[in-house]
DNA sequence: GTGGATGCAAACTCTTTGCAGACGG
DNA sequence: CCGTCTGCAAAGAGTTTGCATCCAC
């Protein structure tokens, strides 16, 4: 694959602070990682490996999927990512730590997406600690059931 | 295969019921289902296919993994158990309907595992279902983060 | 130059499916 | 007997891995 690195003047500050950090890691700044670091960042909370790699290889075909998948476990171990298991379509997501929370209702039965208030869940972690001493990590709560229109019908 | 249908004597009634379910929904009772019901009978929470492949098979091989994904797909269309996908070891989970909800704080660096009492998690279902008229479902809450002790290490 | 990163293809894991034969009602 | 269920094997989907090549440092 032969791609040149390029990238809009705006975003030059963006780069130069990636590219500190990854140099600070010890970790190489490559064409393919600047790519998925840009989808990443145009990107809005779950991600799926493939979504990086349609974002990506729309621009750049010969783009590799397996390179997505590293990259986003390069991000995992470097601290900058989560992974989170599929819940339900089959595949897993990443999401950048550091992004506010979000969290979701889901209905079963029409497919509504309801998004939900953080103190909700604020709450439960609270009681949480205060019970077990446990910090409950819950940067992406996905609930389930039934809306208000199915659960009436 | 060839499989004498065996059941003990104290579980004639258990047997009772269940047959009598599936015959009131025109399903087959099979050796294979007989089994299986016995298997999630003695499980608890959740369980996935192998696990259940798992049990029936050491005492009689030549089980079919399909039969047991076939049949649990079967369980969740009659209403009786739900399919909880993936929580991060790569394979679903299935769990008996009407269970005694459970739920579970896991520590990401210990993996040390602790029951969470049920009243938390209906402060939350409640808090929702004020909120956004939404019927949270959540029999088998799963939390990840750091328990006690590895949150103060 | 040298070790890390990539592309490609093949392997792997869990789950689903097609089909012929077996068996419950 | 008829239609469902099963075992087998093969196909799928998502993810991982081995290896030769390539390129960032």
């Amino acid at each position: 694959m032969a791609i040149q690195p390029l990238l809009d003047n705006e975003s030059r500050d963006w780069e130069q602070n990636i590219v500190k950090f990854f140099q600070s890691k010890g970790v190489r700044w490559t064409v393919q990682r600047q790519l998925i670091l840009k989808a990443l960042d145009h990107s809005e909370g779950h991600v799926s490996a493939e979504d990086i790699y349609q974002q990506v290889t729309r621009q750049f075909p010969g783009f590799n999927l397996s390179t997505v998948y590293r990259t986003l476990e390069l991000l995992c171990e470097m601290g900058v990512m989560t992974k989170v298991p599929d819940q339900g379509d089959g595949r897993d997501r990443f999401e950048l730590i550091g992004e506010t929370p979000h969290h979701h209702l889901t209905c079963k039965n029409c497919a509504q997406v309801i998004a939900m208030d953080e103190n909700l869940v604020q709450t439960l972690k609270d009681q949480v600690y205060r019970s077990y001493g446990f910090v409950l990590n819950l940067n992406h709560f996905m609930g389930y059931g039934l809306c208000r229109k199915c659960s009436a019908a």
